[in-house]
DNA sequence: TAGATTGTTAATCGATTAACAATC
DNA sequence: TAGATTGTTAATCGATTAACAATC
């Protein structure tokens, strides 16, 4: 693998979805691939894709293009998905419960620890296998195991705080599920937010843009 | 508001960024804020701020700056927050029964009408009031409430085939919370997604880099 | 009025696309 | 070998930043 000089975030983005797209094509049963008909499947430009593969090196061959196989093992290591990370979750109500209970971790190279809250009614207990501590055993468990990254389900007056509490615990990362936009000073302490809000806001937008050119063409047909 | 010749995705992904600042500036009792004010809370520049809101016609006042209260109504009013939006759930699920019991649906202008799902347990109970159908009955409901959006949270496996039978029944836009890639042929109806799978690798990378950067240090202090 | 800050155009920067030699 | 397709550089396009006149 090249050494990745420095390499935009729109390709970080994209390196997911390579993922994601070659292990579909993986359960396919397909072996080969070139970059246009990656491209073609995923709404690219083979341009792209290539542009995108050369900031990391050359996983292809000319004149007969990619292995899935070997390609999607080439992403997967720069994901970092061999490393081992770790993660706890913070907060076990609906949606921590829901995502401890639902989302495969061990596809994407997590192992989930443990679960924290501050409701005695679920401390103690185990989700889908996973124990509930309470959420004052945090930074002892978290700075003992090492722990990688926190997930963040707490309410959102909680997040500023319990993030804060998190870095100090040393995560290298908080995964950010509170629509609370998280301020981390720690250099080198990385979150990543996934805000439903905006994303139904966005969609929101488009279908009532979509909605005036109809009107617009009933009006001027 | 400005006739928006062509807004780039960049633009409408901030907005609903704005939208959210600008509640929490509204929430704290601020009254008004300079582009470079908001730009400073949010990680911007002041010239994209206003470059942004350029694209839809001006709402500051020159050596003023915006007033918070107004600004934000302009971009609920973009965003299409009180066009009265309406929505159902496909798949009630851990993932869509949080969804359903935890997500501000009205904050965000929409109304959740009811949840689909084929499970017997669930036909005829209430999530959080709202009423659950047998899926077969799904198509006869949105075409006769026309309804906007349907929320996917269903099975992997039936993603493609769910997505569909939404854009048959005619919903405008689909939001998609199942891992799968849904392609939508239909022109006017518009898919977005929330990829938690995407969203945790980005993170894996972002903490590997780190990681190889401090080993580096280490190694080379 | 003087000071501040926007609206808006121009300049810069970065990302995407095109092109093509290298080579499997 | 001929054909195909990559790796990689150059050209283009679009998004961000800078600048400044307009004006509150």
């Amino acid at each position: 693998m090249k050494r990745n000089a420095k390499v935009s975030t729109a390709v970080i983005r994209r390196l997911p979805r390579y993922y994601r797209h070659l292990s579909e094509l993986q359960e396919d049963g397909v072996v080969r691939i070139s970059s246009s008909g990656l491209g073609k499947s995923m709404g690219l430009t083979a341009s792209q894709i290539r542009q995108d593969l050369f900031c990391f090196g050359g996983f292809g061959q000319q004149g007969y293009g990619y292995k899935v196989d070997s390609l999607k093992e080439e992403i997967g290591e720069i994901l970092g998905i061999s490393r081992g990370h770790t993660l706890v979750v913070l907060g076990t109500g609906n949606l921590g419960r829901a995502i401890i209970q639902n989302f495969r971790f061990s596809s994407n190279g997590f192992r989930l620890l443990a679960a924290f809250d501050v409701n005695p009614d679920m401390v103690g207990t185990q989700v889908a296998g996973v124990p509930v501590y309470h959420t004052d055993e945090m930074e002892a468990f978290v700075s003992s195991r090492q722990v990688d990254v926190g997930l963040l389900t707490v309410p959102i007056a909680a997040a500023q705080q319990m993030g804060d509490r998190l870095v100090r615990a040393g995560v290298k990362g908080i995964w950010n599920f509170t629509n609370y936009e998280l301020t981390c000073s720690q250099p080198g302490v990385v979150v990543e937010s996934v805000h439903f809000s905006d994303s139904l806001l966005t969609l929101s937008y488009l279908i009532s843009q979509q909605e005036v050119l109809e009107k617009t063409q009933e009006e001027h047909p």
